[in-house]
DNA sequence: TTCTAAATGAGAATGAGTATCAATTACAGT
DNA sequence: ACTGTAATTGATACTCATTCTCATTTAGAA
């Protein structure tokens, strides 16, 4: 993980008169270790796996600020826990949800997003951000399902 | 409510082999006394306010019977529980929602759907159902903060 | 080093929804 | 109409994800 974004954390933090603690960093570099989708609890999990184990209340709080923050987003799967990414490097993008095997697949297209900006001026609509989920089935699983 | 769609309910009960119960008639005539979304709670506690009490379970439980056989659908709008409404003469629509006072606008757009669909095809993904939410702000709430 | 507000951990509490199960009931077959 | 029985219901216990509480600890300013 990249030296000058902990560093970049570590400022924020400072800059909003948030402590930087131990258990903040450790939970930093977890949510930035990849850049798969994750829940709270496999954060949590992950860490005591790893001996470096923050309770689950300071793991739930620690995302709530990450995203506060713009470092971590929350991601809309359709799941019942909530779902989060790191921003590193990311576009906004949709996904595809396969409803048999739980693939994810992301997308982002300039053509949506410019029908929605003429939808919301329409309505008179200011848009601060936008979910789109598509449900469905996967090239694999409609083969297997013949 | 349309005497003819209860008739038709009765039916969809019948083909399927379940039981023609006052608890399900009154939760159906519930439904579709208003075209709102709705949550299961909030038919809960309007049956009891009605002296149409109910239990809990059974509304969950026939919720999830009229979704399966068509009547109602779910609604996603982010919120922690799950929304419904009924499916009388609605097309499939998008949300606007004001993350200020709470107002939900409906839009539909031949454009963006398409354009799913073209999606789709690009990545070998069969759709079966979409959900797109655009967050922001309403034209009074924009003015109401300057 | 000391002080104090912020942060933490452990576990209780919450809220939405689901499961359990004994009691009730719709309705098919007589 | 009456009976038998499987479906349905209601009451309530439970689950799961998340939030709250609060006593204890600690980062970091003075």
């Amino acid at each position: 993980m990249d030296k000058t974004l902990l560093e970049k954390f570590k400022d924020t933090l400072h800059t909003n008169g948030m402590k930087c603690t131990p258990a903040r960093l450790l939970i930093f570099k977890e949510v930035y270790s990849s850049s798969e989708h994750f829940d709270a609890d496999e954060i949590y999990f992950r860490m005591r796996r790893e001996k470096k184990s923050v309770s689950r209340a300071t793991v739930y709080r620690t995302l709530d600020l990450l995203v506060e923050t713009g470092f971590v987003s929350k991601v809309n799967v359709g799941a019942s826990q909530v779902h989060f990414e790191n921003t590193l490097a990311q576009e906004h993008h949709e996904h595809l949800v396969c409803t048999q095997c739980g693939k994810i697949i992301e997308f982002s297209d300039k053509v949506i997003e410019k029908q929605q900006n003429l939808i919301c001026e329409e309505h008179d609509f200011f848009p601060t951000k936008h979910n789109l989920i598509i449900f469905g089935l996967c090239d694999k699983c409609r083969k297997r399902n013949n």
